[in-house]
Parts: C-alpha cells; structure tokens; sequence
DNA sequence: GATAGATACCTTTTAATACTAGGTAGGTGA
DNA sequence: TCACCTACCTAGTATTAAAAGGTATCTATC
C-alpha cells in the first residue's frame, strides 16, 4: 500500500477509466481496483461512494438500478459522453504529471536545467 | 497547471530530493521547482513553508540561517542521513504508484487480467 | 437455527494537505 | 513615490481518502 495521499486527484481518474470500459457497480469497482492492482490500490467504500456520487452530480456517469435474482440489486453506473471527455483530459493531466514528476526527481547527469 | 490535487503526497519527496541535490532556502524552491517543470508545478508559499516545516519536525531536514550582504537572510535547509533514507523509500513507493496506475489506466489489448 | 462471511448499498466524522489571502521587512528601479 | 522583487511567515478554507459505523440479503457451516 502506498501513501494514502498519493492517490489524491487520481480516484476520479481510475473510476472514469474503468467505467470507460464496461458498466460496473459500486461493489464490482473496488474489486476490480483490488485485483488490477495487484491488492494495491484498495479503493475504500468511504472513499468510493462519495467519489461516484460526485462524478454523478457532475454528469460524467449516470446510474441505472438492475435487479438480482438472488442477492442485493446491484446500481450499475455508466459513462456519459461529458465523462468521456473529461477522462481524456484526465488522462493527459495525470501523464503530464508524470512526465514532470520524473523531471524532477530523477535528474540524469548531462542534463543541465536552464534559465 | 495539473489538478491541484496531483500533488499531494509527492511535496515531501519533490523537497527532500531538491534538498538532497544541494542546499536551498524556501524561497529558492519555489523558483526552483518553477524552473525545472517549465511552470507547471508552482508550489506555493502557503504549501512550501508548512511541508518544510513538518519535514523539519521529522528530522528529515535542518536548517541554518546565512546574512546576506544585501537583502533578507536566508534560512538554508539540509536534508539529514534520516532524510535521505526516506528520500529512497519515498521514491520508490512513487515509482510503484506509477507503475499500478498505469497498469489500471492504460489497459493494452491481449492482456488479459489474471483472476 | 444460529453464526459467520460474502455481497451490496450507504453516511458521518476525522485527518491530511494544497491553496487563498493575508502579514512583515528590506532592496531595486522608474 | 510607487511598484515590484526578495525572503520569511500564518490563519483559515476546501478537498478528499479513510475509518468506522449502519442496513439488508444470501450462503455455508456447525
């Protein structure tokens, strides 16, 4: 597990990515973090619902309520056309980030910074 | 500019890894961590001197003050052998991050994901 | 049938931290 | 004089991840 604060900024992020790809609901996302993840990125449910609830009020996903024939009902969440714009921005904000963090902490030899 | 949000967590390691580079005031960091990311990662005062005072709590850093003929004195920190052991520890928890984000966000083809 | 654990949703409160907006003071240049 | 740069600082606000709790259904085991 990382710093917790790392992953700041970056939960809307994965969770637009992720609903980019397929339909999910609330329980099935913080699995699929777990396994991608490789059990690191452990997405928390206080984390997770207020984050959906916010990208919903937003009107990057939208919901819709699907009934199980055993078990709880499941609220599957989809991404709007407004969120697949955004998560395009999204993407290129977090690799620029990168790029600039690595400028930064990894500093090659020969590479004078200039003014 | 990135979603401010991005930053968190990183301030410490960015710090500390100027810091371990060579000795440098609050005010030369700013301007310094402007120069190096081409003005996409304007830390502010209000963020800048409350990190390096945590870090100085920590004893991942020292400081010592230097007059200057002209001008205000300068408080010049130094990163202490605690700090530097950090530094390690905290760079590699970024490279990992990096590595599980982008193994999360950019899902190539015929990669399938292993249950 | 009782109990534990998994599934599935949720909220309230706490903690961390980046930023806004302000302050002090000296130096420089038009 | 006035603006702007250097150089330090803090109080308050906003954001958001996590902890800790709740509800309800279903399944498996003793």
């Amino acid at each position: 597990m990382f710093n917790r604060e790392l992953l700041k900024g970056s939960t809307s992020l994965v969770l637009l990515q992720l609903l980019n790809e397929r339909d999910m609901y609330g329980y099935e996302l913080v699995k699929e973090l777990d396994k991608r993840s490789d059990h690191s990125l452990q997405v928390k449910e206080g984390t997770l619902y207020p984050a959906l609830h916010k990208l919903e009020k937003q009107e990057y996903i939208e919901f819709y309520w699907q009934e199980q024939e055993k078990g709880p009902a499941r609220k599957y969440y989809q991404i709007t056309q407004e969120g697949r714009e955004v998560l395009i921005e999204k993407t290129e904000e977090w690799q620029q980030f990168v790029n600039v963090m690595n400028k930064v902490i990894r500093r090659p030899k020969n590479d004078p910074v200039k003014d």
